[in-house]
DNA sequence: ACATTTGGTAAGCATTAACTTACCGTAAGC
DNA sequence: GCTTACGGTAAGTTAATGCTTACCAAATGT
């Protein structure tokens, strides 16, 4: 899956919102819009792009649509992270010990202006 | 610390090559911006936002400024997935053992509740 | 001293994208 | 049947954003 449109997806303040929303269980369109302050069709165009970046998947439950969180999206984006994490944390650990953060470390007065 | 800045900095694809060439280790802005198919400001823009995002440092060298992965924006996005994927998964799983996948298993008629 | 390299920022432009209201189809309730 | 609840899509508006060129400051090399 494209770790891009996931990314893209969570970008978003409301979006987002929507999706954190679905983290307790399936929920219907209406419901997951009430108290938000944007308006259902918004939350409709949201659910949809989340739906294409593979981090949500809805069923058909009468006349509602219940949408649950698909750990698919959630899944390619853990991937990613997962490849960086690693080589990420050694170099920036060799970054801090070799350069003594100037800033936040100790304030060394080996070079006097 | 905020995950939103770092799914924003990360939604824009080059945003996200620019991050990805840091990888490696600590690079200069030209040496980033060599090969891409964006000027050399729009990758310092880039690099600001990144920055903000806490996903990337930097340090003088010289006249050069190297970049590199910070591993802070990295743990605020893994934190912030970890949170949802134990819970995630398992409704998941829930999700598809009860709803038997009406598109790809067989139609079932009627769920039995 | 002068020219070169590096890189940050400003201004302007063009595209994207998030929101609104309006509308339409479908399923459940009377 | 008719009416109500649900929800997806269209059209249009406005704000955000990614890119460019132009400019400027600081460090390096000759």
């Amino acid at each position: 899956m494209s770790y891009g449109r996931a990314f893209a997806a969570l970008a978003d303040p409301s979006r987002r919102a929507v999706f954190e929303r679905l983290k307790s269980g399936p929920r219907a369109v209406v419901d997951i819009a009430r108290g938000m302050p944007v308006s259902r069709p918004a939350v409709s165009q949201h659910l949809k792009a989340l739906k294409e970046a593979g981090l949500v998947s809805d069923r058909a439950e009468g006349a509602r649509r219940l949408y649950f969180i698909d750990p698919h999206g959630l899944a390619a984006i853990r991937r990613w992270l997962d490849e960086f994490w690693d080589e990420a944390l050694a170099a920036y650990q060799r970054e801090v010990e070799s350069h003594r953060k100037p800033e936040e470390g100790k304030p060394e007065r080996k070079a006097a202006k």
